[in-house]
DNA sequence: TCAATAGTGTCTATTAGACAGTATACC
DNA sequence: GGTATACTGTCTAATAGACACTATTGA
């Protein structure tokens, strides 16, 4: 595609003659990491026999065994090489975590500011990962890594609304809170959506974060906005959820999500082109049994 | 909020003593980039007295007058140093190029293969930038850089669908082309949708490229794809837009960047709440004057 | 006068929300 | 039998597409 140039620049060169003058060394350079956010739904204890258990949002982190923030747990990522694509980085990063392969990833943002990390300049692209938790062989806990799964809550504790002269700013308190039997961190992020004339601005600052390494709060945040984005028009959700599932289970993952209820009848209508019949049923549910569904690869969004 | 840990890591060190002897250049780095991807919209030439001025999406490129690619047209940017923050590194770019301020700015993409750049490795973050062109001092060409707008359409010119035992491969073959009075530039791209499973993967592979530097077709390409998803659900186009516009005005710049025609009875209605009106008229135009409307800066989508 | 755009009214199809009501295992 | 979930039917409100129709200028 790009054939060597014999063309000379104004210092006489041809491109092959000036790329092998070309000193890399020169400037400094920023580090590059991926952050992965990975997700997965688990079900919680069933008080009841006959109740379905709860669905609950996990996130997978990674304990901090050195400096900075040791002790506070970080998601899992690592430094990119220079010989390795992005992309690639990211999914040795997710094998390494999960072991599992052909798992969905999301480019999700890169994060750019200065002072991140104390060590030095780093750049941290994140992706999101969904897997569906049943077939992952590594359990909480299990990883030497001290790698964990931790509930995720996204509440609004706050939201404020100025009117400006032309436009209005708003401001949103949100509590981040991970929690599993031995730990709960909690972040507050303070999200600023400020409209002046024509444009619109959203900025992201951690107002406190408790136990959670880096800016990873502030990140966590937005995966799950993402993600309740995405999630109404896309089929996402399908990452998280076993081959075969009843309506309900598709439901109580939508919900998590959401963070939200939704209505039985019109979530059926809404996805009814995503799924396939089987010919199974649950059974000893203590209830009416649900027939098992299977995702239409099929489907296409229209 | 980051209190130096007082902690001792496995080396014996605290926070302060770890950050003190950490050797930032022990490991190669990639080099980071911001490409900006600054469009607006400009009117073409009228053909006829009475017949309203077509609109066109324009895209700021620079000629490239050092290797690789001398002579080529590449997006604006530049590598981020070190002390710089990403957001700040394109904002800068950006102000550098059209020399006003407060423009509409987004991230679009991190592209990290390898083999991008045939100097070194770099990883360039994309932003989208949308200007009014109305604002604009500096007219395509009165840049020393050789920086100039070209005319860009996006064409699809083949959709090949191939179904698999568990889903599906769709292929795209899309033309990019850049134009303006002395230059035409093109390039394609092959966008493959692959379903198996549960699993949907996108990639982007650039098939032919004819004056364009570096990956940049693809950025434009997955560029475009972002304004036409996002015009559908923001008030992004307003970006695009002088302060006072009519509504026909508008309706030609969501068809321009949609690639196709709206009726204006649904488009009026779909914008009614994020416009206000004036009691100013266009006049002069040959036919019927039309009513100049505002951006609603309290709109707030539902 | 008439070309071209500006702007409105209304029919229809589709979709989401609400909620009542029926169905069914299994402890 | 009774509890909890499974699943359906239908009314309503909101929205998008289609298209006919009216309004208004200035060369």
């Amino acid at each position: 595609m790009n054939e060597p140039s014999i063309i000379r620049d104004k210092n006489g060169l041809t491109e092959q003659e000036y790329l092998q003058s070309y000193d890399v060394t020169i400037y400094e350079r920023p580090s590059v990491t991926v952050d992965m956010l990975i997700f997965t739904v688990m079900n919680q204890e069933q008080e009841n026999y006959r109740k379905l258990p709860e669905k609950s949002l996990q996130l997978l982190l990674i304990k901090r065994g050195e400096h900075p923030y040791m002790g506070q747990w970080a998601l899992p990522g690592g430094f990119v090489p220079v010989h390795e694509s992005l992309e690639d980085a990211a999914r040795r990063e997710l094998k390494s975590e999960t072991n599992i392969d052909h798992i969905y990833m999301e480019q999700l943002f890169t994060w750019g500011d200065v002072g991140r990390d104390p060590r030095t300049r780093v750049i941290s692209c994140s992706y999101i990962a969904l897997v569906d938790h049943t077939a992952l062989q590594v359990q909480a806990g299990d990883d030497a890594a001290d790698a964990r799964w931790f509930d995720v809550t996204h509440q609004v504790l706050e939201e404020k609304r100025t009117n400006r002269d032309e436009g209005y700013e708003i401001e949103w308190l949100v509590k981040i809170t991970l929690r599993n039997e031995l730990e709960e961190l909690t972040a507050t992020i303070k999200i600023k959506e400020t409209v002046s004339g024509r444009l619109t601005e959203v900025t992201r600052e951690i107002v406190a974060s408790e136990g959670i390494a880096f800016d990873h709060a502030k990140i966590i945040e937005y995966a799950i906005e993402r993600l309740r984005n995405k999630i109404e028009y896309t089929d996402i959700a399908f990452n998280l959820m076993p081959p075969l599932f009843t309506l309900s289970e598709l439901q109580q993952v939508y919900e998590v999500i959401l963070g939200k209820e939704l209505l039985a009848a019109a979530f059926r209508r809404k996805i009814a082109d995503m799924v396939m019949e089987t010919n199974q049923f649950t059974k000893d549910a203590g209830h009416r049994p649900s027939k098992l569904y299977r995702f239409n690869p099929m489907w296409r969004r229209k």
